[in-house]
DNA sequence: TTTTGAGTTGTTCGA
DNA sequence: GTCGAACAACTCAAA
């Protein structure tokens, strides 16, 4: 009886699983799935603790929904997936597309090792595949607001159905998955499918109405906090793009805008496999930087939530309490270490992706090149972001700040963003600012205007 | 073909 | 307190 393989990847749901249904289609009446996953090392030692623990815990969802069906394997893909197909007789692999630069690579790999046995590209983990939306001429767009008319235009399918039943073929041999890694008190979301679907649902009614406000708003609930479920595929964009469709308003709007940025930075990297690492910006790339002990040790206090500014600290607490950090203060402690600290994004970039439960390499890292003026945007190189400014805008009464930074507890509304200017002064235990803002923007104005001279 | 206007997320300064 | 201008320079689509 065939046997179809469906390699499980970023895609760790049954429900609106296209590659799922070609596996069912391609196996027949009579045939089986065998559910696999690798545990390849290229993509397994970078992440950090919680992002395997956050994967290791959607695996153990997969693994219940297949009735146990689901096979571990470790080492190269290359190999792994040739024998497990030598092993089963499979007739077919199937996958989602990935559309990241190593991704892409290891498939066409896979794809050349299994000769005859086709590797089946269905779906991707993207509301519209990267590389499909373009410019007339068939050149990708370099500005989000074409993109996006384009993306709209171009539209997204709805969701796949769920089969009906699947034979899921068990008795396969297994390698144990690696040991489960401490998390050292990190508080992570409840993991796997049905949990993204009740996270998604509870959004959708409590808070897409007021997002269009709320997103900004650190201090409250008024983010979806879906990126870990949409970085694993616990849940697929479309099947929140179908609910958001039914609403009106600037909140769905802008709800569908933010998905579409998640598209927008994909295709970027799908057309410029070395951007994740590269300056899109090239001419940017001679930038001087700050190096030295006395910079390294700045970047510690930025890394340990220590600066003295309460905004950035609270970011940085967060990320490493939570591993992840509201949207608005990833924008502002970025630009603190770039524009205040004057580090390489590259650097922030990749401390981030260490400690995200989120961390996605196109979002992440255009994200901070964005930030750094060095990305896809026409972002004005003057854009530097004041965190006593955004502190008081949108932590107005310093509900997120105290969350973070309890010693900021009994500092006054007015001064919780400054605390140095508190009548009773610095609170025990809370450092004075580690940089002069007003000092380092002019700074780093100046480097980027010498570059541009030149 | 050329021109024109608009462009996620900001800050400061001066009126 | 509020508001508009200035801070450059490039992409893209429409006129």
């Amino acid at each position: 009886m065939p046997v179809a393989l469906l390699w499980f990847r970023r895609d760790l749901r049954l429900a609106d699983h296209p590659a799922l249904l070609a596996a069912v289609e391609a196996a027949g009446p009579d045939g089986t799935v065998l559910p696999v996953f690798v545990f390849d090392d290229r993509l397994w030692r970078p992440s950090g603790h919680p992002r395997r623990r956050f994967l290791l815990d959607c695996l153990a969802d997969v693994g219940e929904q297949t009735g146990g069906a689901l096979v571990f394997r470790s080492g190269d893909p290359v190999t792994v997936v040739k024998q497990l197909v030598e092993e089963t007789g499979a007739v077919s692999v199937h996958v989602s597309a990935d559309a990241g630069p190593y991704g892409r690579r290891r498939d066409d790999a896979v794809g050349r090792e299994l000769g005859s046995v086709p590797l089946v590209r269905t779906g991707s983990p993207y509301a519209v595949t990267p590389g499909r939306v373009t410019k007339r001429d068939g050149s990708p767009f370099q500005v989000f607001t074409p993109f996006v008319r384009a993306w709209r235009e171009h539209g997204w399918r709805a969701p796949a159905e769920r089969p009906r039943s699947v034979a899921w073929q068990d008795g396969v041999r297994s390698d144990d998955p690696p040991p489960t890694p401490d998390l050292d008190g990190v508080v992570l979301p409840p993991a796997g499918e049905a949990a993204a679907t009740e996270a998604w649902g509870r959004f959708r009614e409590e808070r897409l109405g007021g997002y269009a406000e709320g997103r900004n708003v650190p201090g409250t609930d008024g983010t979806s906090r879906m990126s870990a479920y949409l970085k694993y595929g616990c849940i697929h964009p479309r099947t929140l793009l179908a609910d958001v469709a039914e609403e009106t308003g600037e909140s769905a709007r802008r709800y569908i805008d933010e998905l579409a940025w998640r598209d927008f930075y994909a295709d970027v990297l799908w057309h410029r496999p070395d951007s994740a690492r590269e300056y899109l910006k090239p001419e940017l790339q001679s930038l001087g930087y700050d190096e030295g002990p006395g910079a390294e040790e700045l970047v510690r206090a930025w890394e340990q939530g220590r600066t003295g500014f309460p905004i950035v600290d609270a970011g940085m607490r967060q990320l490493l309490g939570e591993a992840y950090v509201h949207n608005r203060v990833r924008m502002i402690v970025a630009s603190f270490l770039v524009k205040d600290l004057h580090q390489e994004w590259t650097r922030g970039a990749r401390y981030f992706l260490q400690h995200l439960v989120d961390g996605d390499l196109a979002s992440n890292n255009h994200g901070w090149q964005w930030v750094a003026g060095t990305g896809t945007d026409a972002s004005p190189y003057y854009r530097v972001f004041n965190p006593i400014t955004q502190g008081k805008k949108f932590d107005p009464d310093g509900r997120y700040v105290r969350r973070w930074v309890p010693e900021l507890r009994d500092v006054g509304d007015a001064y919780v963003h400054e605390p140095w200017t508190a009548p009773g002064g610095l609170p025990a235990g809370y450092p004075a600012p580690i940089v002069d803002h007003a000092h380092e923007r002019l700074v780093a104005l100046e480097r980027l205007q010498r570059l541009r001279d030149r």
